[in-house]
Formats: structure tokens, C-alpha cells, sequence
DNA sequence: TCTGGGGTCCTCCCACAT
DNA sequence: TCTGATGTGGGAGGACCC
């Protein structure tokens, strides 16, 4: 076998990433079920630690469903900006390995290690070196998967983590590599759910069809799968079942949107209450913006009644706006075309169609400020957050005693507290 | 069971231009 | 000038991911 023909592409994926962060700070706690995530009423589970797990807890699970389930749990509020750091030197250790790698999120990104197969040895090795630095330098696990393709290395890596089993975890192999030639006798009895795209409308669609595992979509022709749940689906989705998958990874993906959006803690009925929501959330968009160096024509707001049914509502302008005061006055206009008489269980305000051009437009409304004006005080703004912190200054609607009541990314990340509402 | 937050991508519909 | 086909962009909703 050639070096090409190696698996090597490597998917890392950190076990159980927030709770062993709260663990290395926290070593009391280890072996005990830990659960971080909202504890209020309508927070949910972010990640649970395998002593939880055993219970039946699982990410993504309502909080008052984990309590129910394992009553003991300790809940830990989590600290994303701690999570942002280590995950930063996390990558780190893997940029020592080879430059190409595709973060998917904190705790998972895709390394393709084909450059360094000479100076550094087999996939293999290479997973494994890169499992035992993560541990020396963070003392995190983590579980390494490896094939020719990204979609097979993402399931490799599942394959090679720990479970969770009612007496305790059970390790994982730590590192999983798919020769090639053997792609297919791993890939199709593995249940059609395990196929990335497949949720649970595409799980209905595709059993609907007759199709329980990855081999049964593989054998159906083609038409017969884009008939059942859609083209663009149908064939992607074909094509993983088949162990195709031609995308590459990809270093320094760039943002498609930057968003912020809230759940209250208790549903809100008052539109003066919203609007100030709006001026917070939009502030650390736009703040968010300003700091990567882009802006957006779109402005998009997003109302979750009590009900949980959901409307976005957009608006597209001519030039890129960065500005907190322009993204509000948009989704303030948004927002009065929305009857909110049932109540507001989640507002949420985002900036699509991003661009780095962020060359403003002259205003030639006489009763806004200009925007030449309006960059001026936004850049004078972010300086004096950059030296004084976030709350040091802000728009002087959301002013207490106490300074500036600004949103920052990941401040609330799991649902709300149990304090009331967010008032 | 009762559902967070931050994203991406797809589909459908509509308006408008060619 | 009218009509239909086609492409494109915007808007809305939904599925899915971590």
C-alpha cells in the first residue's frame, strides 16, 4: 500500500469534553454523576459524565427529565469561556501533527495527517500519539477514528469511545483505524441512523422504505432513495451508504452567521421588555462581527411562542451592516410585523449573508446617526471593552447599578436559570 | 418527555429579470 | 406586446449537527 492510500484522515473527538474540563478543576467529583447543562426548568443536558450516563442521561436530554432519572446528579452550570480555552490549546496539540485541520466544534475537529505520514509514522501511530499528549497536557481522553474518508473516520472514532453500561463505563479502544478494503464490511450493519444527515423525520422516511441498516439504503438503486426522502438528500446519502464521500478538510472555515438567541425563564408578554433584549443580544452580535471583521446584509429574528411553534422573520439590506444600533433598529421593525399577544418563550436576533467587505453606507435618513459616526463610536466602544472587560460599557438602556448587563457568547448557553425571569 | 444555543444546509414559494 | 421558460435572490420553515 502506497502512503496515498493510507486512511489519513482522523476524526478526534474529546470524551465527555465539559464534564472531564469541570473534572480537572473539580477532582472531587470524579466518579460521580455530573451533568452540565441548564438546571432550570427549561435548560437541557450540554454533556453528562459516564456515572450519569449509566442512568440514561444523555446530551441534548431535558433537565427535569435528567433529574428524574438520576436524582443524585450534580449539576454544574459550565463555564464556556473556560471550555473555548482549553479547546484552543487542545487544537494546539494537533496543529503539532499536521496544519490541516477542520474543527467541528469545541471538542471535535478532523485532522488530515496525509502530509506527515513520512515524518511521523502510520495513522495509527499518529492517533495514538496524539490521544497521549491530549492526556499528558489536559488530562482529557479523548477517542481517535481513522479512514480514507471524513464520514468514515466520524464513525470510527464513535466506534472507539467508551460506553456507558449500567455497572459503569466500559472503556473504548481509544483509537479505531478502517483499512482500506474493509470500509464496507464495517460501514453496512451499522443501523441507518448511524449516517450523518439521518435524523428522526429521515429515519421515518428511509424505514418507511424498508431501510433499517447502512447496507439495506447501499442495495436500493439510487431513484428508489431520492424518491423516499428527496434529491439532494436522497444521493448524498446514497453515497455514504456506498462509503463515498469526496469532501475534503478543510482548514479556517469561515462563519456563515453570527446569532444570539435567548429562552426566558418565564414567557414574556411585554414588547418594551423584548425591544430591550433585542438592544443586548444585537449588541454582542454586533460586537461579535466587529471582532472577526465582518458584516452582514441580513438580519434575521427568531420568536419562539409559549407554544413552542417558531417564526423567523428577515430582512436584507443593500450594505453590510456591523453595528449593534442598525442590527436592533432592523429587528425592532421585524419584530412589529409579530402579534407577540400569545407570549415569548425565546427571542433570538442573528446576521446572515456575511461578507469581510465591511464598507459602511452614508446615511441619508436626517434622524439616525450616520454611520461614518455610528463605526466611530463602535470601534471606541470595543477598545475600552478590550482594556476594561465586557461590562465596562454598553448601550445605557441596559445600565443597573452594577454596570452593563451585556451578552456575551455562551452566557446562558444551556436554557435559563431558576432565578426568575431574565429581567 | 417536553423540549437550549449556535450553527449549516435544504426545500419550497414568490417576485423579478432575462 | 404578450407569454412561457429559466435563472436568481430573498424569505420562511424545517431537519440536522454538536
Amino acid at each position: 500500500m502506497t502512503l496515498r492510500e493510507l486512511p489519513s484522515i482522523l476524526h478526534v473527538d474529546m470524551d465527555a469534553f465539559f464534564v472531564s474540563v469541570e473534572l480537572t478543576v473539580r477532582p472531587e467529583l470524579r466518579g460521580k454523576p455530573v451533568i452540565v447543562g441548564g438546571a432550570g426548568n427549561r435548560g437541557v443536558v450540554a454533556a453528562a459524565s459516564y456515572a450519569a450516563r449509566s442512568y440514561g442521561v444523555h446530551s441534548a436530554m431535558p433537565s427535569t427529565r435528567a433529574r428524574r432519572l438520576c436524582p443524585n446528579a450534580i449539576f454544574l452550570q459550565g463555564n464556556h469561556a473556560l471550555y473555548s480555552e482549553v479547546s484552543k490549546r487542545v487544537m494546539a496539540i494537533f496543529g503539532r501533527y499536521t496544519p490541516e485541520i477542520e474543527p467541528l466544534s469545541l471538542d471535535e475537529a478532523f485532522l488530515d495527517v496525509g502530509g506527515s505520514l513520512r515524518r511521523l509514522g502510520t495513522p495509527e501511530f499518529i492517533a495514538n500519539q496524539i490521544r497521549d499528549e491530549v492526556f499528558a497536557k489536559e488530562g482529557l481522553y479523548c477517542s481517535v477514528g481513522g479512514a480514507t474518508t471524513k464520514f468514515l473516520s466520524k464513525l470510527a472514532s464513535e466506534a472507539a469511545k467508551p460506553v456507558a453500561t449500567r455497572s459503569g463505563p466500559k472503556p473504548g479502544l481509544g483509537v479505531k483505524i478502517i483499512e482500506p478494503g474493509t470500509e464496507l464490511a464495517f460501514l453496512h450493519p451499522q443501523p441507518v441512523k448511524a449516517l450523518w444527515g439521518v435524523g428522526k423525520v429521515t429515519l421515518d422516511k428511509l424505514q418507511r422504505i424498508g431501510v433499517e441498516t447502512v447496507g439495506d439504503l447501499a442495495r436500493l438503486p439510487v431513484e428508489t432513495v431520492i424518491a423516499g426522502v428527496g434529491k439532494a438528500s436522497g444521493r448524498h446519502l446514497h453515497e455514504l451508504a456506498n462509503a463515498r464521500d469526496p469532501r475534503h478538510v478543510v482548514p479556517n472555515v469561515a462563519s456563515k452567521s453570527v446569532s444570539h438567541e435567548e429562552t426566558f425563564a418565564s414567557d414574556l408578554f411585554d414588547r418594551s421588555a423584548l425591544d430591550r433584549e433585542f438592544v443586548r443580544m444585537a449588541d454582542s452580535v454586533g460586537s461579535r462581527l466587529r471582532k472577526s471583521s465582518t458584516a452582514g446584509r441580513t438580519v434575521a429574528i427568531k420568536v419562539r411562542f409559549g407554544d413552542f411553534t417558531t417564526i423567523t422573520r428577515s430582512i436584507t439590506v443593500s450594505t453590510p451592516i456591523d453595528s449593534g444600533s442598525e442590527i436592533v433598529r432592523l429587528a425592532k421593525s421585524l419584530l412589529d410585523q409579530v402579534d407577540i399577544g400569545p407570549g415569548i418563550r425565546l427571542l433570538g436576533v442573528g446576521v446572515q449573508s456575511l461578507t469581510e467587505d465591511t464598507t459602511r453606507q452614508l446615511s441619508l435618513a436626517l434622524d439616525e446617526q450616520p454611520a461614518e459616526r455610528r463605526s466611530e463610536v463602535d470601534a471606541a466602544v470595543d477598545s475600552i471593552r478590550a482594556r476594561f472587560g465586557a461590562g465596562s460599557i454598553g448601550p445605557a438602556v441596559l445600565a443597573d447599578s452594577t454596570g452593563f448587563r451585556v451578552k456575551q457568547k455562551g452566557d446562558q448557553p444551556w436554557g435559563p436559570d431558576e432565578s426568575g425571569p431574565n429581567e
